[in-house]
DNA sequence: ATTACTGTACCGTCTGGACGGTAATGTCAA
DNA sequence: TTGACATTACCGTCCAGACGGTACAGTAAT
């Protein structure tokens, strides 16, 4: 858990990512991540001894970095629903390499993404919490989530303008009923 | 395109997306989706003479049939934007279930959802013109696609409560400036 | 001696797709 | 009406290649 020794394990984890994103979320093969990240395949698989290790920590990994760019992004400023906002925000504007990576754990197996699911449903429970009076909280909620998926998806339709108004309308909105 | 003779397209379609549903998106194989739609492999070669064909097949199935069930509930009352909320909605509390199909479809080929990603892009656009003065239309607009990519994913982290009470604050944000 | 690999060889399984049938249905001239 | 041929809609088999994973001997650094 804690960082430590192990050298080839990122450069691994990223080239998963980009691999999939070349080959399609469908597509990953062990073959061609290892020559990707410059590992033999001996050695990936000293690192992860099964694909399926290999998805769970690809998912822990994007687990554990939100987490931290989330704390981050508090410290910032005080409200947890403007972090979020921000955080999904530039999430949103630059190209997130991890993301391919996570399509190609759902295609491999849903279920290797449940560690998402209860981060995001922890997530809004500190939400509701932390501002208890917001009522548009939920549509906030689902309308980042919205924007993440067209992310994820390459099926972001709107335009540089339309997503600028967006998240303009949705900062404005949490801020409106701003709270701990 | 007109509804015609092909007895076994229809069964090989549902079977592709039952088929991905049990064995994960990425691990679709044509020999599954064959037996499952109880039909020989070279039948479904027939049909579908590569499997790029039948993914595509798949995504352009999901086009029609939404575009056909926006129609009719456009019928129901007038606002095509309260339509579009109607059917979300009813696409998230019933499960659907060629939405199996089109993670498969992903895993394949992210390109190959392109036409859904025109079809967004198509109802955003009428949704503007219809409703011109709908400030709240891209966040709600956002939300749907939140909402939606829960489902899909089986990523819903509402509890029934929550989603109720979102989908109702989405259809009187979007009643207080209906139009057309 | 342990850690963190490299490199090669290999195995069993699965997969997309090519291919050669074939039974039923339709078409059309004699 | 019939026989000849064409098309449709499929069946069942086969195959070359890719894949995940194993095994194991070697090595350079700590």
């Amino acid at each position: 858990m804690a960082a430590g020794r192990p050298h080839s394990r990122d450069k691994i984890l990223a080239a998963a990512a980009e691999v999939a994103r070349e080959v399609g979320p469908g597509n990953l093969s062990l073959d061609a991540v290892a020559y990707r990240a410059g590992v033999s395949k001996g050695g990936l698989l000293y690192n992860f001894p099964t694909k399926a290790k290999l998805m769970q920590a690809l998912v822990q990994d994007y687990v554990t970095t939100y987490e931290a760019q989330l704390d981050q992004a508090m410290q910032g400023q005080g409200s947890l629903l403007a972090a979020h906002v921000a955080l999904s925000a530039k999430e949103c504007s630059e190209t997130v390499p991890s993301a391919a990576g996570l399509l190609a754990v759902m295609a491999e197996d849903p279920d290797f993404l449940l560690p998402i699911k209860s981060l995001k449903r922890r997530l809004l429970d500190r939400l509701k919490s932390a501002s208890p009076g917001a009522s548009n909280l939920l549509i906030v909620f689902a309308a980042l989530e919205g924007l993440r998926s067209m992310k994820l998806f390459d099926m972001d339709v709107f335009t540089d303008e339309e997503r600028e108004t967006l998240l303009a309308d949705l900062l404005s909105s949490v801020g409106a009923a701003r709270q701990s």
